[in-house]
DNA sequence: ACCTGAACACCGTTCAAGT
DNA sequence: ACCTGAACACCGTTCAAGT
């Protein structure tokens, strides 16, 4: 059905297309890490992350599918490293001092950098990564909190508080596009109808407000709260 | 390499299961949508959602892959039956009328929901699920907020606000089962190890608390602190 | 050191042919 | 009405053979 087919699909320096074996002959682009990683967010911003296979990478490249495996550990193992490429990239931003706007100031960070991919954001939120990547925004959420004079252990626990939110809300972000079709007026409309019409009276009553979604208004009245919490808690010699 | 042979895997009635063609003879088990969910259940719960396959689905049936098609649209729409199939079986509880107790109780229903089929929470959390089951639970939350008296607007907001804080709590809680290893004192001692030696500051000093993660505490202390702020906006009405 | 051919055991899905 | 055979265009991955 709707497929590409195999011969289109060739590598943008153009050369050394020719079916091989062995070694390329001279300047021809070198495979790499670094290379198949940019080719796999490639193929995930362009197609969506459901189309990311060993062969549309590979395809992308203009190599063979199992070439990929002399650098990469495998699917699985090339999406982690994809997450982790995406997470690093995320610029932390200096703390000042005020607890609540250093929080606002990560949240936002983190958020602009998942949505930078927004293709590539389920990934990134959803795939459990152990590695050093991941850690940089949990050392900074601390860093604010024990600055705050939060304990270890309540400042791990507003942590994780701070870290579902913020993940949860992404995610629907992210996945509210599709269905709540950006933000059209007829789509709004039509989606209000089926809410009235659900049988269910609170969700009727609200359907005009359930049927519109403001992602970043939504997403800072959500991180502003969370915040107002934190603050509520804030330990005597702060507060 | 690791994959099971597929003479051994017959259904579970172990009758009729010779290859045939047409309707089938008298008393077999007649295919269904209803016996597809559950078989697809019973696959994502055994061997996680990763196999489950038209193919799979349909060998815990013992019949033939293509069969399923005259029952669902295909793959992508029987995940999503399954999620709403999960999401369904929620039960909500009554509301007593105390705002904090009620939206406590939707929490914990909801999790204890989801988490019934902790292989399948993902798909739950993740899908988009546009049809009635998803909804029920968004009454009932937006019921409990319109008659602490909060503003249709104002509810869906704390609804959103809620959800995702829910939804990014108990993926986070089916996500780090492999990753914090359950709980053993082992895994804990070896994780804390790693954080301890990860070079940042304040997550080496908090390494002991990130190490180990009780998921209910976890889930008691976001979900009150989210109440909380509820509570917090309450409007003088009720207040 | 790094690439591919051949090969294997899978996938989802369509469609016509069977009962 | 509902099932399967044949078929198609895919998958991830191993391993030996090439340069």
């Amino acid at each position: 059905m709707g497929f590409v087919s195999t011969t289109e699909r060739r590598s943008p320096t153009d050369q050394a297309q020719q079916a091989r074996r062995g070694r390329p002959p001279k300047g021809a682009t070198q495979l790499s890490r670094e290379a198949i990683l940019n080719a796999a967010i490639e193929v995930i911003d362009t197609a969506g992350v459901a189309s990311i296979t060993m062969r549309s990478v590979a395809r992308q490249l203009g190599v063979d599918a199992k070439s990929l495996y002399n650098h990469v550990d495998g699917k699985d193992h090339l999406l982690d490293v994809v997450a982790e490429r995406v997470l690093a990239g995320m610029d932390i931003p200096e703390p000042t001092g005020a607890t609540g706007d250093d929080l606002r100031a990560i949240a936002h960070a983190f958020r602009a950098r998942t949505l930078q991919y927004p293709q590539a954001a389920t990934l990134v939120l959803t795939r459990q990564l152990s590695s050093f990547a991941g850690l940089a925004p949990v050392e900074a959420v601390l860093f604010v909190l024990r600055a705050a004079d939060f304990s270890p252990e309540e400042a791990v626990h507003l942590l994780r508080t701070f870290v579902a939110t913020l993940i949860g809300s992404i995610l629907r972000e992210v996945n509210a596009g599709p269905t709540f079709g950006v933000s059209d007026a007829e789509g709004i409309a039509r989606r209000r109808a089926v809410l009235e019409q659900s049988g269910l009276p609170t969700v009727s009553e609200a359907a005009v407000y359930l049927a519109q979604f403001d992602s970043e208004a939504e997403f800072d009245f959500t991180i502003n709260l969370t915040i107002a919490n934190v603050l509520a808690r804030l330990p005597a010699t702060k507060a």
